[in-house]
DNA sequence: TCTGGGGTCCTAGGACCC
DNA sequence: TCTGGGGTCCTAGGACCC
């Protein structure tokens, strides 16, 4: 019996950023970034020619959400500040981001992969895993043919790769961007994948690596190398366990075609630092925006929680959450509100602030009407 | 001149029940 | 009077991902 599944990864090739040369293509070539809360949008001369913002003309607490490979080269990486990306490249060009045009082009290119291989699991709005275990044809045309499809969709280009499972096709993806095409076979990747950094691997982030780094392990090879034992003293149960097995190429995880929702949530990270008592009244209006939008979030979706809860982030960055779970599911703003106040007075509020959230979790679709799920009960004990 | 916004999953301790 | 386990729920924080 051959139990060899394959599985790709398939990656958006500097997703927003693209999608923004599709609209702007004389900026084909250039550094350009995406990003930041209050970029200036590109405005037309009386000339005719488009204008654009230059990164260095930045000011405010935005950071990177992507940037051009030409960006790339000047060090300028997702996540970054643009304060910070102004000094590396100063004469990139810095467009705001469009939601809007994102989630457009995204649903074509999974429409259009869909087309050719139907099980499909959401990675987010630039990536998705395919199961491609029912599909007939060589795994390099196959690619070559999702490539095209993608294309022919969005004018947009993508990266794949195949492998026989979830981890290695994630990495082998990301092995030849942007525009390539690598399949793995299940005796041949080994010599691919084990001489990469253990960060390669999906889940092993800047913390674990470190950690790693100082146990002497730098590779993937020499994760897989490292007695399970060993793995599992320093990293807990789960994580070791976890890490050895997909060093190994053991990566059982299915591909998921459908999920429900776990939480929403919206925050707001300020333009100055606020401060509980003297900004009251600005705190108090964003706070209360907050909830109206996690409540329409819900409404949209049909959902309400049983869990809501906040979070603050103080001038320093240290971050703190409260939460309070409710006998009952909620979805609209005031109680939402109300549950979120209770949080609030948990909290230390004699520092600056920087960001404030709300969350609601604990999800359960609503049956009727907005007030189903609670029971019939319209009373609550506040 | 520090560091966005939207998520998922895991851990760990305490409460509470059997 | 002292001593157990196990299981579930709730809360807080943190790592990680896109």
């Amino acid at each position: 019996m051959n139990t060899t599944r394959r599985i790709a990864h398939l990656d958006m090739d500097a997703f927003f950023a693209s999608v923004e040369l599709l609209s702007y293509p004389e900026l084909r070539g250039r550094a350009v970034v995406v990003g930041g809360r209050g970029a200036v949008p590109a405005c037309p001369t009386t000339g005719g020619e488009r204008q654009f913002a230059r990164l260095a003309d930045y000011v405010g607490r935005g950071v990177v959400t992507t940037s051009t490979y030409e960006a790339r080269a000047f060090g300028v990486f997702s996540g970054m500040g643009l304060m910070k990306s102004a000094q590396l490249a100063p004469e990139a060009v810095l467009l705001p981001a469009n939601f809007e045009a994102y989630r457009n082009n995204s649903r074509r290119f999974k429409a259009a992969v869909a087309e050719i291989a139907p099980r499909i699991e959401d990675r987010g709005i630039d990536e998705i895993y395919i199961d491609l275990g029912d599909v007939d044809g060589e795994s390099r045309a196959l690619a070559d043919r999702l490539r095209a499809a993608v294309f022919a969709a969005t004018g947009l280009s993508c990266s794949i790769g195949i492998a026989p499972n979830k981890m290695l096709a994630k990495i082998a993806s990301d092995l030849d961007k942007p525009g390539g095409v690598t399949v793995l076979s299940d005796d041949g990747w080994r010599e691919r994948i084990w001489p990469l950094p253990a960060r390669k691997i999906n889940g092993v982030g800047p913390k674990s690596a470190e950690r790693l780094t100082r146990l002497g392990i730098e590779s993937i090879g020499q994760l897989a190398a490292a007695p399970e034992a060993f793995l599992v003293s320093h990293f807990g149960e789960a994580s070791g366990r976890w890490m050895h097995q997909v060093a190994n190429g053991i990566d059982p995880r299915p591909v998921v075609t459908e999920s429900e929702p776990k939480s929403v949530s919206r925050e707001s990270t300020f333009e100055r630092d606020l401060h509980a008592r003297h900004d009251r009244e600005a705190l108090t209006e964003i706070f209360t925006g907050l909830c109206v939008r996690v409540a329409e979030d819900l409404g949209r979706m049909g959902y309400g929680c049983r869990t809501v809860g906040i979070k603050l982030r103080y001038a320093d960055f240290q971050s703190v959450t409260r939460d309070i779970t409710l006998p009952f599911s909620v979805s609209d703003g005031p109680r939402i509100r109300r549950a979120a106040g209770e949080c609030l007075k948990r909290v230390a509020l004699d520092r600056r602030i920087r960001l404030l959230g709300v969350r609601a979790s604990g999800l359960a679709p609503m049956t009727e009407g907005p007030d189903a799920g609670i029971g019939g009960q319209l009373c609550f004990p506040w």
